[in-house]
DNA sequence: CCGAAACCTTGAGGCGACTCAAGAATTCGC
DNA sequence: GCGAATTCTTGAGTCGCCTCAAGGTTTCGG
C-alpha cells in the first residue's frame, strides 16, 4: 500500500478518445523514427490504418492481463511502463515520450500485457492495428530490421535493467543514472535534467523517493553533484564514474 | 568476491573449436524452432554458411563488450547469460538449452554485449552470420515472424525477470518459479526437476544459495513441498499459489 | 571402497534500503 | 498573493537478505 505516485490520482483510469485536431496523416506518421525509411506507398497504408488517440493526464492505455492487435506510437506527451505489486506499490520502468513506440512485443507474441502503461500528461498517440503492420514487414525489409532494432533495443535496456537493479546498490545506479543522461548547458556545465518528479525518477531507478533523496544529497555534500530543484548539475564527473564502476565501499577501501 | 558457479572454475575460458562429428546439415540446422517454417532453399543458404562449434564445459562463447556478427543456436548442452558485478559476484540471467538462441539482439543492435556466455556443460553450437541471417530475413516473411516472435518472447521473460526481482521476496519468486516449472511424474505427483544445482537456480532466482536452501526447507516444513536432490514434489500447489500472489506476510494477517 | 571435491545446510551477525512519520519547501488555483 | 496541494527532506526504527563460517552429505575418480 504503496503512495500512488502522481498520474495515478489524477483523472479518469479510461481511454478518453475524442475527435480532435490530432489527425495520423503521412507526414505526422512519419515523424516515428520506426517509419523514417518507409516507402511513400507502405506509409501511407500504415497511416490509413493507423488511429489516433487524444488521451488526457491518468488515462490507462494499457491494463496488465489485456491483449493487443497492434501497438502505440507516441507523438505527444509522456507515458509511464509500469508494474504493480500485490500490495500496490509501483515501479515504473520506462518513461515514454515523443518518438517511442510500445506494445510491439505484446502484439507479436499475442500474450497478456505483462505491465500497464499510464498518461502522466496529455498525450497524443497514434494505434497501428497488426495487420497493416504485417503488411508492411512483408514487403519492406528496412522496415523489418527497424523493427528488429527497436525490440533488440528495448531488449538490451531492459537487461541494463536488470543489472542495474540486481547487481549495483542505490548510489552506484544514481551515478550511474547521471551519468547516462547528462548534457553540456550553455555556460559549459554537465547537468541532468530529470525528465519528472524526482519520485518518478527513484521509481525508474527502483528506489524509494525518500533513498534517493538521501543519496543525492550526499553525493552533493561529497562534492559530486549540486541540487536545484529538478536540474542536477555534475561537478565531478570522474568522481561520479569511480562510484559507479566500483561502488561506494571500494572507494574508500582498497 | 562472491564464490564461482561451477564451471567458472572448470576447464580452460577459450574457446575450444574443433574440428567433430558435428556439422551444419540442412536437417540439424532446422532442428532449431526459429527455422523450422524455413523453405529448403533458404535453409540451404544458411546452413551453408552455418559455422558448428563444439566447445567443452567452462568455454566462454560471449564476454561482456565484445561484438557479434551473427548469433547462436543451441543444439546439444547448457550454457549461461550472466551478469558480474563488480566485485565478481554472479547473477544468472538465463538457462540456454537445445533450441534455444542467444545473441540475436546484440547482432541486430551491433553493440557490445553486456552480458556473459558460458558452456555449463560440453555443448553443440551453431553460429549464424549476420549477411546469411538477412538474406533469410528479406525473402521469408515467416522467418521474419519467427525471429520477431523470438524477440518478443525474450522481452516479455526479460520483464517478468525484472518484474519478479523488484517487486517479489525471495519465497515468492521460489513459488513462482515452482508453479511455473512443474509437471506431472509417472505417479501423478507435480514435481519440479531442477535444471542445474541448486546453487545455478538460485542465481536465476537472484538468491543466494544459502537463502534458497532455507526457504526450500521452510516450504517444506509448511508442507508446501517435499525436497529430494535435485526434484521437488510440490504436495500444496494451491497454497503455493497464494504465497506467490500474496506473499508471506499478507497469508497471515488480514 | 576410500578420499577428495563438489554440493548443500544451518547459525550468527550485519547492513542496505524500506516504511512510517512529520515537517519544510515549492507549486498551483482562484 | 494566500491557502491548499504537491513535492521534497530528514530522522528513527525495522526487516529481508546477504556474508562469513563451519559442518554435513553426496558424487566421483581411481
Amino acid at each position: 500500500m504503496t503512495r500512488p505516485l502522481q498520474a495515478v490520482r489524477a483523472a479518469s483510469r479510461e481511454i478518453d478518445m475524442r475527435r480532435s485536431n490530432f489527425r495520423p496523416t503521412r507526414d505526422i506518421v512519419r515523424t516515428l523514427p520506426l517509419f523514417a525509411e518507409l516507402e511513400d506507398s507502405a506509409l501511407e497504408q500504415i497511416a490509413g490504418a493507423a488511429r489516433a488517440l487524444e488521451v488526457k493526464r491518468g488515462a490507462a492505455i494499457i491494463e496488465r492481463g489485456s491483449r493487443l492487435d497492434g501497438f502505440y506510437g507516441v507523438y505527444e506527451g509522456q507515458l509511464k511502463i509500469y508494474l504493480l505489486s500485490c500490495n500496490g506499490a509501483e515501479r515504473i520502468v520506462r518513461l515514454m515520450n515523443p518518438g517511442d513506440c510500445f506494445g510491439e512485443a505484446i502484439m507479436f507474441m499475442g500474450i497478456p500485457s505483462p505491465v500497464f502503461v499510464q498518461a502522466l500528461s496529455d498525450t497524443q498517440l497514434c494505434y497501428f492495428p497488426k495487420d497493416s503492420v504485417y503488411t508492411a514487414l512483408a514487403g519492406q525489409p528496412d522496415f523489418t530490421f527497424a523493427m528488429l532494432q527497436g525490440l533488440s533495443r528495448m531488449l538490451a535496456e531492459l537487461i541494463q535493467d536488470l543489472e542495474a537493479c540486481c547487481m549495483q546498490n542505490a548510489q552506484q545506479r544514481i551515478a550511474h543514472y547521471l551519468l547516462c543522461n547528462y548534457e553540456a548547458t550553455r555556460d559549459g556545465r554537465a547537468a541532468v535534467q530529470l525528465p519528472a518528479s524526482k519520485a518518478i525518477v527513484a521509481s525508474t531507478l527502483n528506489i524509494s523517493a525518500e533513498t534517493f533523496s538521501r543519496e543525492l544529497h550526499q553525493l552533493a555534500r561529497d562534492g559530486m553533484i549540486a541540487v536545484q530543484r529538478r536540474t542536477i548539475f555534475l561537478t565531478d564527473v570522474d568522481g561520479l564514474r569511480t562510484l559507479a564502476e566500483r561502488g561506494r565501499a571500494e572507494t574508500l577501501a582498497s
